[in-house]
DNA sequence: CTAGACATGAGGTACGTTCCTCATTTACCT
DNA sequence: AGGTAAATGAGGAACGTACCTCATGTCTAG
């Protein structure tokens, strides 16, 4: 009763164990009637290759490279967590991992690095970086060498990369527009910052949630996006300038990174839980600020499944297999104080 | 540069193969001093079983019965869908499956189900039903015939279950309420909904659900809970009711099945769309209403994550490993009518 | 000093699959 | 019919681990 081997087909289908061998790995060699016979028994018994056991007599080995931004940034160090932790368990089955770190905003610096990629002794990148001409360029020499690429957590859409595994920005943004429309009751003014308007994915979750706010919420007013580059001292006086002059404000929308001084800007100025706040990203801070009822939402993705996502995509584009789309959707998640984990 | 494997261990140990196999599982007849030298060289090379090999050397097996409700209900079709689909991802390596329904409210014929299992042929069961003292005693007994048992979706905490696989319901009526209390300015009368309270689950919600209006939003009024018992003609006249007679009425709480007849009765007393209505769980039905904005949030688990955490768990308990939390906790997903996945 | 217990070594087979070689059969073309 | 190429069969080694047997080495108690 238990799962059919390679020697149950070869018998079922009355051929020997070389020839259904032949078939499974659609080698050359066997007749167009025969591949029907083995694949008729393949039908029949249920056959499943067992990947594990292949795996182990191939010697298939994975080398992946994970390029990540470097720098302390709460995302990139869960990103660095969850790595390790798929890395020490069974997910990363025959799977040889590094990670390289590279300045976020260097372009010349990230190309630099994936040039120096050593392609003879590598099976597949996973990058994390805003797409410039040049890293493209790069990309497109990664591909030529017949490695595969995907694109993390932001997208490179006109690169030569495989996949793209992240969410999709402008359904994040349209997701935060409707709890911020539906939080304030559809009036209001709404302050969008974010660090720079630069990024791909700053612009796409604004293009989201300008589009619900128009059509579901019309009566409200977003405000042009404020940029503050990283700059806390910005930060404190965009939200100064808030509190004094604009009464009209119901709500603040982060798009992007610098949740901590936001946070911070909003308890000095003593609005914090007095605006309805939505950022991205769950980190110790946002999560510490949901429980104090000082953000209202967080938008985010998981990033273990990010991570596992790329490593059974990476898996797949090396065996040339299909991905199971649905699986490797990664949700838009909605995090408020109550369903906190 | 590759993985150490056994042999390595060995030569690194200077002791023979045989010598490192009996002290990485644990077999008698070592010396203290031995087993440290093979423990220092396992330390040393960083050595890490490869669990696959090792099974397919073991000839592991692990036989597990799903038991659930029968019956049409989407979520259960939902989950017997993720069950196949786990089924064929190498994610049910060495498991062989087995699902039994029972009926769901007949306590009665659910024990009969779990006494006939043959405990000898079996390593594992998932179960899925209301608590009662003789589910109770059957699942006591599976136990003690040395079974992995878990408890699915809705748990049994006063039985010898092993582990729980599902979402807390309390966080889960709390994550409604703050919901439900946000997007109707906190004002307003709440009707809540459900096919039984005499089920855990729908009371653990309700009481969730209580606690965070009364302490979130004490100007809201939470009616009492109504239950149609499955029954679409009385939740039809439920809906009449609160649409002629109950004005004050701004949101709904359906807190269990039944919401393909909420939603038509809704539609045909023509308020959908008008009332605050958040049920539980995402199925083609709550899908199609959040896009057509007649639901305005579903709460719910990810169908796909409770099974392959079932299998996960109850792998572990057969090995008698440890199982890592926080990767099996399932998450209590908020889905809006544009994070729809 | 030696019997007996205990510790260790050596070597083999197996798991399901891949991949290799070499021999044999089959089909087709002239 | 013969020649040739293509298709198939038979068998074995290997991957990393488990588990078995049998032989040998070492220690300790009497």
């Amino acid at each position: 009763m238990s799962k059919p081997t390679v020697h149950d087909i070869a018998k079922e289908a009355g051929v020997s164990l070389a020839t259904v061998d032949r078939v499974l790995n659609a080698r050359p060699g066997v007749r167009e009637k025969t591949i029907a016979k083995v694949n008729a028994a393949v039908e029949r018994l249920g056959y499943v290759r067992d990947t594990y056991a292949a795996n182990l007599a191939r010697q298939r080995q994975y080398r992946f490279v994970f390029v990540l931004p470097e720098g302390p940034s709460q995302f990139t160090e869960t990103l660095k967590a969850a790595l390790k932790e798929a890395y020490a368990s069974q997910i990363a089955d025959r799977v040889v991992l590094r990670t390289v770190s590279v300045p976020a905003n260097d372009p010349h610096a990230i190309v630099r690095s994936l040039r120096s990629l050593d392609t003879d002794r590598l099976d597949g990148v996973a990058i994390m970086a805003p797409e410039t001409p040049q890293v493209r360029d790069a990309i497109a020499r990664l591909k030529e060498a017949g490695l595969a690429v995907v694109a993390l957590a932001t997208d490179l859409p006109n690169s030569k990369r495989d996949y793209f595994i992240g969410i999709n920005n402008l359904s994040a943004g349209r997701t935060a527009a409707l709890l911020m429309g539906r939080f304030a009751g559809g009036r209001g003014e709404v302050l969008v910052v974010t660090n720079s308007m630069r990024s791909r994915d700053s612009l796409e979750r604004r293009l989201g949630f300008d589009e619900v706010m128009k059509s579901d919420f019309p009566k409200m007013v977003v405000l042009p996006s404020i940029e503050t580059y990283d700059d806390p001292a910005r930060m404190e006086s965009v939200i100064a300038d808030v509190v004094e002059n604009r009464p009209g404000v119901v709500g603040l929308y982060s798009m992007g990174l610098g949740n901590a001084p936001l946070l911070d800007a909003l308890r000095d100025a003593g609005r914090a839980g007095d605006l309805i706040v939505i950022a991205h990203e769950l980190t110790p801070k946002t999560r510490e600020a949901l429980q104090q009822n000082e953000l209202a939402a967080v938008i985010t993705q998981n990033v273990g499944h990010l991570v596992r996502s790329a490593l059974r995509v990476l898996r797949a584009f090396c065996d040339s297999q299909s991905i199971f789309e649905a699986q490797e959707r990664i949700r838009i998640e909605i995090v408020l104080r109550e369903n906190l984990y």
